[in-house]
DNA sequence: GTACGTGATGTAAACGTTTTCCATACCTTA
DNA sequence: TAAGGTATGGAAAACGTTTACATCACGTAC
């Protein structure tokens, strides 16, 4: 009992060259090369063509050009997964690009238990992507010495420190992101400002932190050790950290979360103390995700573009290959302070 | 400038073949059909193909097969993307069948302003895929239709009411958790329950205010029209309308929202009239979140088990590629009621 | 001893394109 | 008018598989 039976009668270039008279290489032409072939026919092929609803068989087409048209994004596993509207507004940001462009987006996601890496293989050894991107860099991060290693074209979101050979990437800047917030929380008065980071091992953990180091030491501030923490990224590490935070003898005035998700764990912290976030203690947080516009109070944060940023990621992996160098295809984007209600003066 | 240049030495079925001293198409047999060729070739061949790492060339093998070894996922344009954490738990379910058997997951994004049905006919008519998931589904849903029509392999995640033909479905019983749900209220001794909905076309929509008003009507409790409002599934959209239910003169002593994330919105708005979720008002939301785990209080819900959905509608997607017939495929699971803090008596 | 099934392998055709090479006809130019 | 360039289109090869069919050797049954 056969599930389905394929569409009747699959029109194929052949029918088009025999409806319209030609050879199969001048349908070809009509559709790949236009300039090469007469106004006259190739009106007539296209008109036919349009009629019989013709599309170029894909698996055609890439057998013979040797490519996979298609290209991939591997969303790590999902245990780990915090940042749900992350790769979703990436995805969206890449889509528009490639199908506009004809490509496909293959989507991976590695099981569980399965090492990350091994996703890759399986796609570029496999032959089943003409390239890649790479989300959610870590600070070395072997999936692009692998990528560099295999001379495939990726492009990444977000750079790899340790990694010495150049490769495109789309950055934005984590660090200027988190000078700028707490430049405004020393201008508002603060002194005494704590920060909740993220995983070392990922990169825009480091960089952010950067950013809140730079700004406190030309402030002349020290950083308190017992002032630096790291979280997970998730709602319930900001909210277990707070509780660390908040806790006696002494309270910082201001908190800086390496994401939103743990500034909403902080502010529900706060509220559970009956302190108001903006008065008591000031939070922001990083990537303006939907629900920071929406917590009490608002969310004071640094937004991040991620669909003009998957926009701009298909752009320069088009570009790349293309065949542009690499040199041209590296980009760093400062990200945009949003105030909130938040943030504030500190508690007299 | 060639961005980079294929692998240096291909190795193709071929260079298998001659190394073994076979006929290529003995090492596609040892490959496709072991039993088709005798043990001692067999393990030389295998021997030889792993040492060499031969892959078969996918589109090969794709176009020979007649098939795109592919299944197409369309995720709805992002104006209105209100369920983040679902669409990825179901692609992580759905890889993580997928890839065990072979195929590749191809995810399409219709962009903002476009037909979500473009998309389709794109993967369907240019045989991108060989089957595909429709998520998300609506009271009749055209697309489900489309590809009724063009008799091409899917499961849709949901049932779509209006369509007479049978087709393959796994739906969550969005009328039994919410009659669960309601008559948990009831029992607890509500008596004024109100409902914020769905928009009507979704289909989940209407089984979930079916389930709704089948236990009000079994309880002999008329439903108020004016506690039965609807939302467009956003946090902020729970809000504005909690602000309606909360003005005088007669308040709710429940309120179910078809969504957790309006059910966000509707304790955030609690919260600002300093009333609190599970004492004063009771609030059961739907979904099961991750959030709905860290607010304040924590929510009760009504849980949907999305990574076993994916999992599952692979197996179904799977099953009838293979040609098991429609009636075999069509189940509904009955949901988890989860109570946390939020729902309590009534106040006397 | 001939005929025949059977198991293992090879040969070659097909899948639907793109593209290289040729052939033809035409136009230009000396 | 001969020579050579240019525009146009066709024939055929190639991409890397899978599979229908042919071949061959061998054991078995009569």
């Amino acid at each position: 009992m056969s599930g389905h039976k394929p569409s009747p009668l699959a029109v194929d270039i052949r029918r088009v060259a025999a409806e319209a008279g030609v050879s199969i290489a001048t349908v070809s032409r009509v559709l790949n090369n236009p300039s090469r072939v007469s106004p006259q026919t190739r009106e007539r092929v296209l008109e036919i063509a349009t009629r019989l609803g013709y599309r170029p068989n894909p698996n055609g087409k890439r057998l013979r050009k040797g490519r996979a048209e298609t290209i991939g994004l591997v969303i790590p596993s999902p245990p780990g997964r915090f940042a749900d509207s992350f790769f979703l507004e990436l995805l969206a940001g890449l889509g528009e690009g490639l199908s506009d462009a004809g490509l496909d987006l293959l989507v991976a996601t590695c099981p569980p238990g399965t090492e990350e890496l091994g996703c890759y293989r399986r796609l570029v050894e496999g032959k089943r992507v003409d390239g890649l991107v790479v989300a959610r860099t870590r600070r070395y991060d072997e999936r692009i010495a692998y990528l560099l290693a295999q001379n495939i074209p990726f492009v990444s979101h977000g750079r790899s420190d340790l990694i010495s050979t150049p490769y495109p990437y789309l950055d934005v800047d984590g660090q200027q992101g988190f000078y700028m917030a707490t430049q405004h929380l020393l201008h508002l008065g603060h002194r005494n400002i704590a920060f909740i980071g993220a995983p070392r091992e990922l990169n825009f953990a480091t960089h952010r932190l950067a950013g809140y180091r730079q700004a406190m030491l030309e402030a002349g501030i020290p950083i308190r050790p017992e002032w630096l923490l790291e979280g997970d990224l998730s709602e319930n590490s900001g909210y277990q950290l707070a509780q660390i935070l908040l806790a006696p003898p002494e309270m910082p005035t201001a908190i800086l979360c390496a994401n939103d998700l743990m500034a909403l764990g902080v502010l529900r912290a706060l509220r559970e103390r009956g302190l108001k976030g903006g008065r008591e203690v000031s939070v922001i947080g990083y990537d303006d995700i939907p629900q920071a516009q929406y917590t009490d109070p608002p969310l004071s944060t640094v937004h991040q573009p991620f669909r003009d940023t998957g926009k701009r990621l298909v752009e320069m992996l088009l570009a790349r290959l293309g065949g542009a160098p690499v040199s041209a295809l590296q980009e760093v984007w400062v990200p945009e302070l949003v105030l909130r209600g938040s943030d504030g003066p500190p508690q007299p």
